[in-house]
DNA sequence: ACAGGCGTTGTTATCGATAACATAAACACA
DNA sequence: TGTGTTTATGTTATCGATAACAACGCCTGT
């Protein structure tokens, strides 16, 4: 920057502000002093800016798994609502994992982002305080915690699959299962799987019928894998809710393997909204937790809090829909 | 800093070498030292750190698409390779434009990366020059670019679809079509399109069945219109070849739609192996140029370039394995 | 007993930008 | 014409860590 000012004839601090595009420069003065930085090939060093201005631009999100399409939609939309404010996302993912969470939450917060965003609403003790303990705005998603650290931009995973359940009843299903939420780690499969159980208890129902799926993410083959069970072990089941789109098209390609009639046979359900139940053969139905939604939703709190405008914290509620489609009489 | 020094009883200095798990403090004094450090809730700035050590510990990424397993599955191999030496990853999506790169690039090299890693091999001039001008490793993947700007990671994706086509052929099917890279931003499916036309040219076939599917990415969706409109325009076509597995499913699903028999009356095929294609009914005959060791190889490069070991630019390449799965004859 | 080496700790200056303050020139308005 | 205000620029000190160097104590071997 020394060189540059040096060439345009002016002092560092009007490069510097000849950089920051509010700043009082004079046009011609401006360009011309890009125009040498171009030239120069110089490239502002954020680095030393974001230490004398005690401000990184960085907006740390962590999510479970990158190779999941809802929290990339979250992230997307995150993306979108910053970038207007030249703020960037900081990307990590802790596989479903607290310990791989703790560590991702520390060393994102030694880069003192402007905000965190965080999937899901348990963490180790560390974690929470750590957090709690930064003084920058903190945003869980995906889930309602009990007890939030900061603000929340989430929705009932537990709630929502008791609507699916409540539905399958109305049309006269009784025998129902679930597929997956069975390891701990991943909070919303457990919660959905909660909602499951709670909903049929709540409807005089046995909810037995709980088929595991193993550790987090759950692909579609651990969702056929589980089907194949649930068939030969109770094969008079009339429906089944899989804890994601993923496996529940899983299932339904072994019921097509096996020649099993869906939904004349068996409903099936998945959760998500992912492309795939749109466009499979029969269409899946789903829950659509509009995770772009959640993403522009916190994209839009963190700029109100940054602003000032929001010192609160608040719990923004999205209401997930209930997608009935050919997979589900 | 200072006030955990203070209150350790040592100098800033010795503070700074405690968190450094490799300089030599004695072990008494580091414990006591970051025990101090974590009862006062003092949080390492790496901001400071990094502008004084002229390190960032960042690697820069930019892929087109953060929603799509491919990319994802590079990123994972990336993220674990660089994890042990504490390098993370900077993550960005150019929804493939060049123009959204070309911004993506210069914000990134603002951040003063150990390194870049860019999915492709084809950018804007501004680009180009920026990361030639950057000093620090540049790695292009996914692509076997012409004129490369540094090292490469990547594949031949004409290649790949040729050996397609030369498989079909081989089975005697000649009228064949290809479903997706019509739009020039997405060079990889333009490349693929082309390894397509040149295959069936070489063979002395016409390549006249080309599909548009519009702007990338393809969905399932437009996989599937793609379809509908083949089918009816060119219902004699035997094979067709698609830029991805998720337009490959959306047209197998078109064909279930319509009871055209695959593969009995029109074979599938697509590219990525994504876990839809392995668990379909048919199962998808598919390209899979192995993403997630594109990744690591990709790491593993950059960790030889940091440490000296590898000077001169690499061309690594991964070669696509054809899989010939149900979908196809 | 002493030179040389190693492990541990401290001191000073510095990375590259910018906040805060100061100042000069241009302009407005009574 | 004089005072107040705005706009454009410069000066100085500083953000929080660490590289580079210095120094001290302790051990080793001769």
């Amino acid at each position: 920057m020394a060189d540059v000012a040096r060439i345009a004839g002016v002092s560092p601090m009007t490069v510097s502000r000849a950089f920051k595009l509010d700043a009082s420069v004079s046009t011609a003065r401006r360009e011309a002093i890009l125009r040498v930085a171009e030239d120069l090939g110089y490239l502002f060093d954020s680095t030393a800016s974001n230490l004398r201005s005690q401000k990184s631009d960085f907006v740390a999100v962590t999510v479970p798994s990158i190779n999941n399409a809802n929290f990339a939609d979250t992230v997307r939309g995150l993306t979108e609502g910053l970038k207007a404010r030249g703020l960037q996302i900081l990307l990590g993912s802790t596989d479903y994992n607290t310990a791989e969470e703790e560590r991702l939450i520390e060393q994102f917060l030694r880069r003192r982002p402007e905000a965190i965003v965080i999937t899901g609403g348990s963490h180790s003790d560390r974690a929470r305080r750590l957090l709690a303990n930064a003084g920058l705005p903190v945003i869980e998603t995906w889930d309602l915690p009990a007890v939030p650290i900061g603000h929340v931009v989430g929705f009932s995973n537990a709630a929502a699959v008791r609507g699916m359940v409540d539905h399958f009843i109305a049309k006269g299903l009784t025998r129902i299962a679930f597929i997956g939420g069975d390891v701990g780690q991943d909070t919303r499969g457990a919660d959905r799987r909660l909602g499951f159980v709670t909903a049929m208890l709540a409807h005089g129902l046995p909810a037995d019928r709980l088929v595991a799926a193993g550790p987090p993410p759950i692909s579609m083959r651990e969702g056929a894998q589980a089907m194949a069970r649930l068939l030969s072990e109770m094969p008079d089941t009339q429906a089944v809710i899989c804890v994601s789109d993923l496996s529940a098209f899983g299932a339904l390609t072994e019921c097509q393997r096996r020649g099993v009639a869906v939904p004349q046979v068996i409903s099936i359900a998945g959760f998500g909204d992912y492309e795939i139940g749109s466009v499979s053969v029969p269409a899946l139905s789903t829950i659509n937790p509009f995770p772009r939604l959640i993403g522009l939703r916190t994209a839009d709190l963190i700029l109100q809090v940054l602003d000032g405008h929001q010192t609160m914290p608040v719990v923004i509620r999205i209401e997930p829909e209930l997608l009935i489609r050919e997979s589900s009489v």
